[in-house]
DNA sequence: GCGACAG
DNA sequence: ATCTTGTCGC
């Protein structure tokens, strides 16, 4: 699939303030309303056993919703995106693409350092997601534009961000105790988050996994929407795509095979 | 100036 | 993200 808002690909070769203010016009562009063909009615309720496999399979006569997880894997100076697409929990199809990396790891402008690679991976993708897991934030970020919200704004499909650490915003409560799977805590907007008002709910911390063991446990994932993907919708299907992993499946398998392809171009 | 900061 | 051994736990 092919950018639907070119104005808004990343270009790497802009000012920061340019780029800054680009954010600014994409998260005005954003939705972070449901409006996706992932039946969020159903997935917003307690999700059944059988949907937390298949993520809406049980929807009655409609078409198997396509998940697709986006990751980047590293190799000196260059990129390497990883797309892999699910429909009923199998993979129907997986594409990369590599890219130089023109600037460096800039914490709030990350989209301008992996967004060309992965809409070069996009370009190969011959499904058409009906939403995408992109790994890092989506609202969750300062100007309500991070990596998922770029990726989604530019292509026009539900997207939703996975990020392992926080940004930016607040929790509700602390993201350091143990809790167990299936909790979240509220992620609010705070003065960090220049865009939207104090407050605003920005995404969640969603816990998807814990060990049993009182010893250690296990961090919580950072949700947000992307766009056309409310909070809550984005935290349920981030919860209906995981499958015994801290990761949901389209992530954790796009993060695998970032590595493959990485290694095929080291 | 100091601290914080997705991947 | 990436560089990496050992170690804890099921």
């Amino acid at each position: 699939m092919e950018p639907v808002r070119p104005e808004f690909v990343p270009d790497p070769s802009l000012s920061q303030a340019e780029m800054e203010a680009l954010q600014r016009d994409i998260a005005d562009a954003a939705r972070f309303e449901d409006d996706l063909a992932v039946s969020p009615a159903r997935i917003g309720s307690e999700p059944t056993d059988t949907e937390q496999a298949t993520l809406g399979e049980t929807c009655d006569g409609a078409e198997p919703p396509i998940v697709a997880g986006v990751d980047q894997a590293f190799v000196g100076d260059r990129a390497v995106s990883a797309i892999v697409v699910l429909r009923d929990g199998e993979v129907v199809e997986r594409v990369h693409a590599v890219e130089r990396t023109e600037i460096p790891y800039i914490p709030g402008l990350l989209s301008f350092r992996e967004g060309g690679a992965i809409l070069a991976a996009f370009a190969e993708l011959s499904h058409e997601p009906d939403v995408i897991l992109v790994d890092g934030s989506g609202r969750i970020h300062f100007r309500e534009a991070g990596l998922a919200t770029h990726v989604g704004v530019t292509l026009d499909v539900p997207a939703v961000g996975v990020a392992k650490s926080l940004l930016c915003g607040t929790p509700d409560r602390s993201l350091d105790e143990k809790y167990p799977v299936g909790t979240r805590i509220p992620i609010t907007a705070d003065e960090s988050v220049e865009t939207c008002a104090d407050g605003t709910r920005i995404g969640h911390a969603v816990q998807t996994r814990q060990y049993d063991s009182r010893n250690r446990h296990i961090n919580p994932l950072i949700v947000s929407p992307g766009h056309r993907v409310a909070a809550s919708t984005a935290a349920d299907l981030v919860e209906a795509t995981t499958d015994g992993y801290k990761l949901p499946e389209p992530t954790r398998l796009a993060d695998s095979y970032a590595d493959e392809a990485k290694a095929s171009v080291e």
